[in-house]
DNA sequence: TGTACATCAGTGAACGCGCGTTCACTGATGTAC
DNA sequence: TGTACATCAGTGAACGCGCGTTCACTGATGTAC
Protein backbone atom coordinates (compact mmCIF):
# COMPACT_ATOMS: atom_id res chain seq x y z
CA UNK A 1 0.00 0.00 0.00
CA UNK A 2 0.69 3.83 -0.53
CA UNK A 3 3.00 5.33 2.20
CA UNK A 4 3.05 8.98 3.05
CA UNK A 5 6.07 11.04 1.19
CA UNK A 6 7.90 11.33 4.39
CA UNK A 7 7.65 7.72 4.88
CA UNK A 8 9.16 6.89 1.28
CA UNK A 9 11.84 9.05 1.60
CA UNK A 10 12.72 7.33 5.22
CA UNK A 11 12.24 4.09 3.81
CA UNK A 12 15.07 4.74 0.95
CA UNK A 13 17.25 6.29 3.65
CA UNK A 14 16.81 2.96 5.45
CA UNK A 15 17.68 1.24 2.20
CA UNK A 16 20.78 2.88 1.98
CA UNK A 17 21.74 2.67 5.44
CA UNK A 18 21.16 -1.27 5.59
CA UNK A 19 22.70 -1.70 2.13
CA UNK A 20 26.22 0.01 3.26
CA UNK A 21 26.11 -1.90 6.09
CA UNK A 22 25.68 -5.42 4.77
CA UNK A 23 28.36 -4.24 1.87
CA UNK A 24 30.60 -3.92 4.35
CA UNK A 25 29.99 -7.08 6.31
CA UNK A 26 29.73 -9.43 3.22
CA UNK A 27 30.54 -7.40 -0.45
CA UNK A 28 28.50 -6.70 -2.55
CA UNK A 29 27.83 -9.93 -4.73
CA UNK A 30 27.11 -11.87 -1.17
CA UNK A 31 23.83 -9.68 -0.33
CA UNK A 32 20.87 -9.81 -2.27
CA UNK A 33 18.07 -6.89 -3.00
CA UNK A 34 15.70 -8.92 -1.35
CA UNK A 35 18.27 -9.36 2.13
CA UNK A 36 19.13 -5.46 1.84
CA UNK A 37 15.09 -4.83 1.78
CA UNK A 38 14.18 -7.48 4.78
CA UNK A 39 16.68 -5.49 6.71
CA UNK A 40 15.01 -2.36 5.85
CA UNK A 41 11.87 -3.87 7.21
CA UNK A 42 10.05 -4.07 3.27
CA UNK A 43 9.39 -6.42 0.37
CA UNK A 44 11.89 -7.01 -2.52
CA UNK A 45 9.23 -6.03 -4.79
CA UNK A 46 9.52 -2.55 -4.18
CA UNK A 47 12.88 -1.95 -4.51
CA UNK A 48 13.11 -1.02 -7.85
CA UNK A 49 10.48 1.99 -7.13
CA UNK A 50 13.85 3.22 -4.85
CA UNK A 51 16.42 2.53 -7.44
CA UNK A 52 16.98 1.71 -11.22
CA UNK A 53 18.81 -1.79 -9.84
CA UNK A 54 20.96 -3.23 -7.86
CA UNK A 55 23.95 -2.04 -9.31
CA UNK A 56 22.16 1.85 -9.56
CA UNK A 57 21.86 1.07 -5.59
CA UNK A 58 25.79 0.17 -5.41
CA UNK A 59 26.79 3.06 -6.38
CA UNK A 60 24.08 5.10 -3.92
CA UNK A 61 24.98 3.38 -0.96
CA UNK A 62 28.79 4.26 -1.67
CA UNK A 63 28.17 7.87 -1.55
CA UNK A 64 26.33 7.48 0.96
CA UNK A 65 28.10 5.76 2.88
CA UNK A 66 31.47 8.17 2.18
CA UNK A 67 29.61 11.28 2.86
CA UNK A 68 28.99 10.43 6.72
CA UNK A 69 27.74 13.42 8.69
CA UNK A 70 30.64 14.22 10.90
CA UNK A 71 33.41 15.66 8.25
CA UNK A 72 35.80 16.85 11.02
CA UNK A 73 38.79 14.90 11.92
CA UNK A 74 40.51 14.54 15.17
CA UNK A 75 44.57 15.10 15.43
CA UNK A 76 46.42 12.75 13.57
CA UNK A 77 47.92 10.98 16.52
CA UNK A 78 44.56 10.57 18.22
CA UNK A 79 42.64 9.43 14.92
CA UNK A 80 45.05 6.81 14.29
CA UNK A 81 44.24 5.01 17.82
CA UNK A 82 40.86 4.73 16.50
CA UNK A 83 41.62 3.77 13.27
CA UNK A 84 43.44 0.78 14.15
CA UNK A 85 41.53 -0.28 17.37
CA UNK A 86 40.36 -4.16 17.96
CA UNK A 87 36.85 -2.27 17.89
CA UNK A 88 37.01 -0.90 14.10
CA UNK A 89 38.70 -4.31 13.47
CA UNK A 90 35.74 -6.22 14.53
CA UNK A 91 32.82 -3.44 13.20
CA UNK A 92 32.92 -4.38 10.00
CA UNK A 93 29.73 -3.12 9.14
CA UNK A 94 30.02 0.44 10.47
CA UNK A 95 33.70 0.58 10.09
CA UNK A 96 35.79 2.54 7.27
CA UNK A 97 34.27 1.98 3.36
CA UNK A 98 37.38 2.55 2.29
CA UNK A 99 38.88 -0.24 4.15
CA UNK A 100 35.50 -2.47 4.16
CA UNK A 101 34.97 -2.23 0.44
CA UNK A 102 37.88 -0.87 -1.82
CA UNK A 103 38.87 -3.97 -3.58
CA UNK A 104 35.39 -5.04 -4.22
CA UNK A 105 34.80 -1.85 -6.12
CA UNK A 106 37.91 -2.40 -8.56
CA UNK A 107 35.05 -4.70 -9.97
CA UNK A 108 32.52 -2.41 -10.17
CA UNK A 109 31.51 -0.23 -12.85
CA UNK A 110 32.63 4.01 -13.80
CA UNK A 111 30.17 5.09 -10.87
CA UNK A 112 31.38 3.32 -7.98
CA UNK A 113 35.34 3.90 -8.88
CA UNK A 114 34.72 7.43 -9.14
CA UNK A 115 32.22 7.38 -5.48
CA UNK A 116 35.04 5.50 -3.45
CA UNK A 117 37.85 7.17 -5.32
CA UNK A 118 36.45 10.65 -4.25
CA UNK A 119 36.52 9.71 -0.91
CA UNK A 120 39.72 8.99 -1.19
CA UNK A 121 40.59 12.21 -2.03
CA UNK A 122 37.88 13.69 0.54
CA UNK A 123 39.83 11.64 3.34
CA UNK A 124 43.46 12.72 2.35
CA UNK A 125 42.65 16.27 2.72
CA UNK A 126 41.01 16.01 5.76
CA UNK A 127 43.76 14.14 7.32
CA UNK A 128 46.14 16.34 5.40
CA UNK A 129 44.69 19.66 7.44
CA UNK A 130 45.07 17.82 10.68
CA UNK A 131 48.91 17.27 10.03
CA UNK A 132 51.35 19.02 12.90
CA UNK A 133 53.94 18.49 10.12
CA UNK A 134 55.66 21.82 9.11
CA UNK A 135 55.55 22.55 4.84
CA UNK A 136 52.61 21.75 2.91
CA UNK A 137 54.63 18.65 0.84
CA UNK A 138 55.70 16.90 4.40
CA UNK A 139 51.85 17.60 5.48
CA UNK A 140 50.68 16.20 2.04
CA UNK A 141 53.35 12.77 1.85
CA UNK A 142 52.25 12.26 6.02
CA UNK A 143 48.04 12.15 5.03
CA UNK A 144 49.14 9.83 1.45
CA UNK A 145 51.41 7.33 3.14
CA UNK A 146 49.25 7.78 6.42
CA UNK A 147 45.96 6.63 4.73
CA UNK A 148 47.92 3.96 3.01
CA UNK A 149 49.24 2.26 6.49
CA UNK A 150 46.08 2.77 8.13
CA UNK A 151 44.07 1.07 5.74
CA UNK A 152 46.18 -1.67 4.65
CA UNK A 153 46.93 -2.41 8.43
CA UNK A 154 43.19 -2.70 9.24
CA UNK A 155 42.80 -5.32 5.83
CA UNK A 156 45.68 -7.08 7.27
CA UNK A 157 44.39 -7.57 10.97
CA UNK A 158 41.05 -8.53 9.10
CA UNK A 159 42.79 -11.13 7.50
CA UNK A 160 44.50 -12.58 10.13
CA UNK A 161 41.54 -12.43 13.05
CA UNK A 162 42.03 -15.16 15.24
CA UNK A 163 45.48 -14.60 15.33
CA UNK A 164 47.84 -13.33 17.16
CA UNK A 165 49.15 -11.33 14.36
CA UNK A 166 46.04 -9.64 13.58
CA UNK A 167 46.94 -7.59 17.34
CA UNK A 168 50.48 -7.44 16.58
CA UNK A 169 50.10 -5.52 13.11
CA UNK A 170 47.34 -2.87 14.72
CA UNK A 171 50.33 -2.06 17.80
CA UNK A 172 53.06 -2.36 15.63
CA UNK A 173 51.53 -0.18 12.87
CA UNK A 174 49.83 2.41 15.68
CA UNK A 175 53.36 2.93 17.20
CA UNK A 176 55.36 3.16 13.72
CA UNK A 177 53.14 5.87 12.15
CA UNK A 178 52.56 7.91 15.71
CA UNK A 179 56.48 7.83 15.80
CA UNK A 180 56.92 8.54 12.19
CA UNK A 181 54.52 12.11 12.78
CA UNK A 182 56.35 12.81 16.00
CA UNK B 1 38.99 -38.99 -23.49
CA UNK B 2 41.65 -40.23 -20.89
CA UNK B 3 44.94 -38.50 -20.98
CA UNK B 4 48.36 -39.94 -19.48
CA UNK B 5 49.22 -39.06 -15.39
CA UNK B 6 51.77 -36.45 -16.37
CA UNK B 7 49.23 -34.32 -18.87
CA UNK B 8 46.71 -35.02 -16.13
CA UNK B 9 49.27 -33.43 -13.49
CA UNK B 10 49.93 -30.70 -15.98
CA UNK B 11 46.37 -29.81 -16.26
CA UNK B 12 46.06 -29.53 -12.69
CA UNK B 13 48.64 -27.07 -12.37
CA UNK B 14 47.56 -25.00 -15.70
CA UNK B 15 43.84 -25.16 -13.74
CA UNK B 16 45.41 -23.56 -10.31
CA UNK B 17 47.44 -20.82 -12.25
CA UNK B 18 44.73 -19.92 -14.52
CA UNK B 19 42.63 -19.74 -11.27
CA UNK B 20 44.73 -18.07 -9.30
CA UNK B 21 45.28 -15.51 -12.21
CA UNK B 22 41.69 -14.85 -12.88
CA UNK B 23 40.72 -14.75 -9.54
CA UNK B 24 43.09 -11.95 -8.71
CA UNK B 25 42.03 -10.08 -11.56
CA UNK B 26 38.26 -10.58 -11.11
CA UNK B 27 37.57 -11.79 -7.52
CA UNK B 28 36.24 -15.04 -6.76
CA UNK B 29 32.53 -14.81 -7.58
CA UNK B 30 33.10 -13.20 -10.95
CA UNK B 31 35.11 -16.26 -12.15
CA UNK B 32 32.96 -19.24 -13.24
CA UNK B 33 33.71 -22.93 -13.13
CA UNK B 34 33.73 -22.80 -17.06
CA UNK B 35 35.95 -19.50 -17.30
CA UNK B 36 38.60 -21.05 -15.38
CA UNK B 37 38.65 -24.27 -17.10
CA UNK B 38 38.27 -22.39 -20.55
CA UNK B 39 41.33 -20.92 -19.53
CA UNK B 40 43.26 -24.15 -18.52
CA UNK B 41 42.11 -25.24 -22.23
CA UNK B 42 39.69 -27.88 -20.60
CA UNK B 43 35.71 -28.55 -20.16
CA UNK B 44 33.89 -27.63 -17.87
CA UNK B 45 32.62 -31.35 -16.88
CA UNK B 46 35.94 -32.63 -15.85
CA UNK B 47 36.33 -30.07 -13.25
CA UNK B 48 35.54 -32.36 -10.60
CA UNK B 49 37.64 -34.80 -11.78
CA UNK B 50 40.32 -32.06 -9.76
CA UNK B 51 38.90 -30.70 -7.35
CA UNK B 52 35.81 -30.83 -5.03
CA UNK B 53 33.92 -27.82 -5.79
CA UNK B 54 34.78 -24.56 -6.16
CA UNK B 55 35.57 -23.58 -2.83
CA UNK B 56 38.27 -26.07 -2.79
CA UNK B 57 39.63 -24.66 -6.11
CA UNK B 58 39.87 -21.58 -4.23
CA UNK B 59 41.63 -22.98 -1.30
CA UNK B 60 44.14 -24.79 -2.74
CA UNK B 61 44.53 -21.89 -5.82
CA UNK B 62 45.28 -19.63 -2.67
CA UNK B 63 48.13 -21.78 -1.28
CA UNK B 64 49.48 -22.04 -4.83
CA UNK B 65 49.67 -18.95 -5.19
CA UNK B 66 51.06 -18.04 -2.11
CA UNK B 67 53.58 -20.31 -2.13
CA UNK B 68 55.81 -18.80 -4.79
CA UNK B 69 58.48 -20.80 -6.29
CA UNK B 70 61.34 -17.08 -4.81
CA UNK B 71 60.81 -17.06 -1.35
CA UNK B 72 64.02 -14.46 -1.08
CA UNK B 73 63.21 -11.14 -0.78
CA UNK B 74 65.70 -8.70 -2.38
CA UNK B 75 66.70 -5.45 0.34
CA UNK B 76 63.97 -3.44 1.68
CA UNK B 77 64.60 -0.29 -0.18
CA UNK B 78 64.51 -1.98 -3.20
CA UNK B 79 61.09 -4.14 -2.29
CA UNK B 80 59.35 -1.28 -2.05
CA UNK B 81 60.36 0.11 -5.41
CA UNK B 82 59.29 -2.65 -7.23
CA UNK B 83 56.13 -3.08 -5.09
CA UNK B 84 54.77 -0.03 -5.14
CA UNK B 85 55.60 0.61 -9.15
CA UNK B 86 52.74 1.79 -11.56
CA UNK B 87 53.36 -2.14 -13.51
CA UNK B 88 52.70 -3.93 -10.16
CA UNK B 89 49.18 -1.67 -9.80
CA UNK B 90 48.33 -2.58 -13.65
CA UNK B 91 49.19 -5.99 -13.38
CA UNK B 92 46.71 -6.96 -11.01
CA UNK B 93 46.66 -10.60 -12.34
CA UNK B 94 50.08 -11.61 -11.78
CA UNK B 95 50.61 -9.05 -8.50
CA UNK B 96 50.87 -9.84 -5.16
CA UNK B 97 48.22 -12.13 -3.67
CA UNK B 98 47.68 -10.56 -0.26
CA UNK B 99 46.74 -7.13 -2.17
CA UNK B 100 44.55 -8.67 -4.56
CA UNK B 101 42.26 -10.69 -2.75
CA UNK B 102 42.63 -10.45 1.52
CA UNK B 103 38.88 -8.64 1.06
CA UNK B 104 37.65 -11.54 -0.44
CA UNK B 105 39.27 -14.15 1.87
CA UNK B 106 37.54 -12.30 4.70
CA UNK B 107 34.28 -13.66 3.38
CA UNK B 108 35.51 -17.40 2.73
CA UNK B 109 35.98 -20.16 4.56
CA UNK B 110 38.47 -21.01 7.45
CA UNK B 111 40.64 -22.48 4.82
CA UNK B 112 41.24 -19.64 2.75
CA UNK B 113 41.12 -17.87 5.84
CA UNK B 114 44.19 -20.12 7.33
CA UNK B 115 45.88 -19.81 3.30
CA UNK B 116 46.08 -16.38 3.34
CA UNK B 117 47.09 -15.59 7.18
CA UNK B 118 49.65 -18.24 6.77
CA UNK B 119 51.13 -16.02 3.43
CA UNK B 120 51.52 -12.83 5.52
CA UNK B 121 52.94 -14.20 8.20
CA UNK B 122 55.76 -15.76 5.58
CA UNK B 123 56.00 -12.60 3.76
CA UNK B 124 56.71 -10.56 7.34
CA UNK B 125 59.15 -13.17 8.53
CA UNK B 126 61.00 -12.70 4.97
CA UNK B 127 60.94 -8.53 5.41
CA UNK B 128 62.04 -9.04 8.62
CA UNK B 129 65.02 -10.54 7.10
CA UNK B 130 65.33 -7.91 4.91
CA UNK B 131 65.47 -5.16 7.44
CA UNK B 132 68.43 -3.05 8.13
CA UNK B 133 67.40 -2.07 11.46
CA UNK B 134 69.36 -2.55 14.21
CA UNK B 135 67.23 -5.19 17.12
CA UNK B 136 64.80 -7.60 16.45
CA UNK B 137 61.92 -5.26 17.78
CA UNK B 138 62.87 -3.28 15.52
CA UNK B 139 63.43 -5.21 12.53
CA UNK B 140 60.01 -7.01 13.68
CA UNK B 141 57.88 -3.25 13.40
CA UNK B 142 59.60 -2.12 10.41
CA UNK B 143 58.38 -5.08 8.81
CA UNK B 144 54.60 -5.15 10.07
CA UNK B 145 54.19 -1.00 9.24
CA UNK B 146 56.06 -1.78 6.06
CA UNK B 147 54.01 -4.07 4.80
CA UNK B 148 50.74 -2.65 5.97
CA UNK B 149 51.65 0.54 4.09
CA UNK B 150 52.31 -1.27 0.82
CA UNK B 151 49.29 -3.39 0.52
CA UNK B 152 47.46 -0.29 1.38
CA UNK B 153 49.17 1.97 -0.83
CA UNK B 154 48.50 -0.64 -3.95
CA UNK B 155 44.96 -1.37 -3.03
CA UNK B 156 44.30 2.56 -3.01
CA UNK B 157 46.61 3.21 -6.00
CA UNK B 158 44.16 0.81 -7.74
CA UNK B 159 41.13 2.57 -6.76
CA UNK B 160 42.18 5.82 -7.92
CA UNK B 161 43.46 4.40 -11.19
CA UNK B 162 43.05 7.12 -13.98
CA UNK B 163 43.46 9.24 -11.25
CA UNK B 164 46.42 11.60 -10.54
CA UNK B 165 46.26 10.56 -7.26
CA UNK B 166 47.15 7.41 -8.25
CA UNK B 167 50.38 7.61 -8.90
CA UNK B 168 50.83 9.94 -6.36
CA UNK B 169 50.12 7.36 -3.56
CA UNK B 170 52.75 5.40 -4.81
CA UNK B 171 55.21 7.54 -4.96
CA UNK B 172 54.60 9.48 -1.69
CA UNK B 173 54.41 6.20 0.30
CA UNK B 174 57.59 4.80 -1.59
CA UNK B 175 59.26 8.17 -0.29
CA UNK B 176 57.36 7.89 3.20
CA UNK B 177 58.95 3.99 3.69
CA UNK B 178 62.09 4.56 2.09
CA UNK B 179 62.94 7.74 4.55
CA UNK B 180 61.68 5.72 7.71
CA UNK B 181 63.77 3.31 6.64
CA UNK B 182 67.36 5.07 6.69
C1' DT C 1 57.61 -57.15 -27.86
C1' DG C 2 52.82 -57.35 -29.21
C1' DT C 3 47.78 -57.67 -28.28
C1' DA C 4 43.22 -57.34 -25.54
C1' DC C 5 40.93 -55.11 -22.33
C1' DA C 6 39.85 -52.55 -18.03
C1' DT C 7 40.45 -48.03 -16.37
C1' DC C 8 39.44 -43.42 -16.07
C1' DA C 9 40.44 -38.11 -17.65
C1' DG C 10 37.89 -35.40 -20.19
C1' DT C 11 33.35 -34.11 -22.81
C1' DG C 12 29.08 -31.74 -23.13
C1' DA C 13 24.15 -32.05 -22.19
C1' DA C 14 21.14 -31.52 -18.38
C1' DC C 15 19.53 -30.27 -13.66
C1' DG C 16 18.37 -27.32 -9.85
C1' DC C 17 18.90 -23.42 -7.23
C1' DG C 18 19.35 -18.55 -6.17
C1' DC C 19 19.03 -14.14 -7.51
C1' DG C 20 17.90 -9.89 -10.18
C1' DT C 21 14.03 -8.19 -12.24
C1' DT C 22 9.02 -7.72 -13.70
C1' DC C 23 4.18 -7.21 -13.04
C1' DA C 24 -0.74 -7.38 -11.70
C1' DC C 25 -2.69 -6.14 -7.63
C1' DT C 26 -3.76 -3.63 -3.05
C1' DG C 27 -5.05 -0.09 -0.21
C1' DA C 28 -3.38 4.24 2.00
C1' DT C 29 -2.38 8.96 0.52
C1' DG C 30 -3.38 13.31 -0.93
C1' DT C 31 -5.75 16.22 -4.18
C1' DA C 32 -9.93 18.29 -6.36
C1' DC C 33 -14.29 19.84 -5.47
C1' DT D 1 -13.99 21.15 6.64
C1' DG D 2 -15.71 16.93 4.49
C1' DT D 3 -16.13 13.56 0.63
C1' DA D 4 -14.83 10.97 -3.87
C1' DC D 5 -11.45 9.44 -6.49
C1' DA D 6 -6.97 9.18 -8.92
C1' DT D 7 -2.35 8.20 -7.72
C1' DC D 8 1.23 5.34 -6.59
C1' DA D 9 4.44 2.92 -2.66
C1' DG D 10 4.62 -1.40 -1.39
C1' DT D 11 3.36 -6.63 -1.92
C1' DG D 12 4.36 -11.20 -3.35
C1' DA D 13 4.04 -14.47 -7.14
C1' DA D 14 6.41 -15.47 -11.29
C1' DC D 15 10.07 -15.35 -14.89
C1' DG D 16 14.57 -16.05 -16.91
C1' DC D 17 19.26 -16.38 -16.67
C1' DG D 18 23.74 -17.89 -15.05
C1' DC D 19 26.27 -20.80 -12.49
C1' DG D 20 27.74 -24.82 -9.65
C1' DT D 21 27.26 -29.49 -9.97
C1' DT D 22 26.02 -34.19 -11.92
C1' DC D 23 26.18 -37.89 -15.16
C1' DA D 24 26.16 -41.03 -19.17
C1' DC D 25 29.36 -41.42 -22.56
C1' DT D 26 33.97 -41.50 -25.24
C1' DG D 27 38.30 -42.97 -26.47
C1' DA D 28 43.26 -42.80 -25.10
C1' DT D 29 46.14 -44.92 -21.53
C1' DG D 30 48.50 -48.41 -19.42
C1' DT D 31 48.42 -53.01 -17.53
C1' DA D 32 48.05 -58.14 -17.83
C1' DC D 33 49.21 -61.87 -20.46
Amino acid sequence: MKVSREQMAENRQKILHEAGKLFREKGFDAVSVAEIMQAAGLTHGGFYGHFKSKDDLIDQALVHAMTAPDQTLPPLASFVETYLSAQHRDERGQGCVIAGLSSEVLRQGPEARRAMAEGVQAQITRMEAQSAASGEAARRREAVASISALVGALILSRVTDGTPLSDEILSETRAWITGALA
